[in-house]
DNA sequence: TCGCAGGTGAGGC
DNA sequence: GCCTCACCTGCG
């Protein structure tokens, strides 16, 4: 049977709306990973928040249908623009990765926007998932242009220089890391602009030597924006990772370049995503 | 009520 | 250098 055109509530149909074939890809495991988090789920659709416009994707298995966003652009953002089977050839010869990469079937690295990661990951620390969607939604709310696509209302994510005051970002949620956010808001936007052509350790300095900035998060940073995949953020679930499955505990710096010689941060969102996600599991199978 | 969470910087040793 | 702790806030 022929597919129904079905209008959909923004009133476009499904049968003019772009779509492109797709492979290696999922769009659930690459967005709900811990890597992004302006997105608003309705129904099947992600609708994407940036600082410019609002616009939305879905998969349908081997089809990603998209609106408002150039197929370029989209695939550099969903990080489709990347040689992944030489990736993986590479990091699979991993056995823990290569376990993950066949569970995690279609897992990508992202490329977005240096500001909004670095904001993104600001507010990350000693938190979880659904506060830092919280507090971001709530920038956006209180700082962002009110936009209306479809027939949905959305706030943009304000853009750099147009968060509010320390005082202002404590209101919004963000609670201690308010200073650094209001210090990174002050920064030119050549700030960013500049990174995008140092050398990971040049980069990965400069951002170290910012307020509220550490290893952890400069590795986000330039992993999510920026694709150095020298980056390996090292946090409390990969340091449990690298624990249970190579044993390893401390000198990271010299087992990750070892052990993941050319693509260690893609490495390292494999490792991130399937340990939780197969860790939560088996807790939850405990109860 | 209290401890804790996907981190960081300051202060003590 | 390495270790400990406070820091906002929401949740169990």
């Amino acid at each position: 049977m022929k597919e129904r055109t079905i209008t959909l509530s923004s009133g476009l149909r499904t049968d003019n709306m772009s779509n492109c074939a797709i492979k290696n890809f999922s769009l659930q495991h690459t967005l709900e990973s811990g890597q992004f988090f302006l997105y608003e789920k309705v129904d099947d659709w992600y609708y994407i928040i940036t600082t410019k416009k609002v616009f939305k994707v879905k998969q349908n298995k081997h089809r990603l249908y998209y609106d408002n966003i150039s197929r370029k652009e989209l695939f550099r953002f969903l990080g489709l623009s990347v040689p992944y089977d030489e990736i993986l050839g590479e990091i699979g010869k991993d056995k823990a990765i290569k376990k993950y990469m066949l569970q995690f079937h279609g897992l990508r690295v992202m490329q977005y926007d240096p500001w909004i990661c670095t904001i993104s990951f600001l507010c990350s620390s000693a938190s979880n998932i659904p506060k830092i969607r919280r507090t971001l939604f709530s920038f956006a709310r209180r700082f962002g242009k009110k936009v209306v696509y479809g027939s949905k209302a959305f706030f943009l994510f304000p853009s750099h220089g147009e968060l509010g005051t320390e005082k202002e970002l404590r209101a919004c949620g963000a609670g201690f890391r308010a200073k650094a956010i209001a210090q990174i808001n002050a920064h030119p936007l050549s700030f960013f602009h500049a990174l995008a052509s140092l050398p990971y350790p040049a980069a990965k300095q400069i951002l170290t030597n910012q307020y509220g900035i550490g290893e952890k998060i400069a590795d986000c940073i330039l992993l999510f924006a920026y694709n150095r995949w020298q980056a390996f953020p090292i946090d409390v679930w990969i340091e449990r990772a690298l624990l249970h499955h190579y044993n390893v505990k401390d000198n990271f710096s010299d087992f990750v370049p070892k052990q993941f010689p050319q693509y260690a941060g893609y490495a390292q969102q494999f490792l991130y995503h399937g340990f939780r996600l197969t860790q939560q599991k088996s807790s939850r199978n405990l109860l």
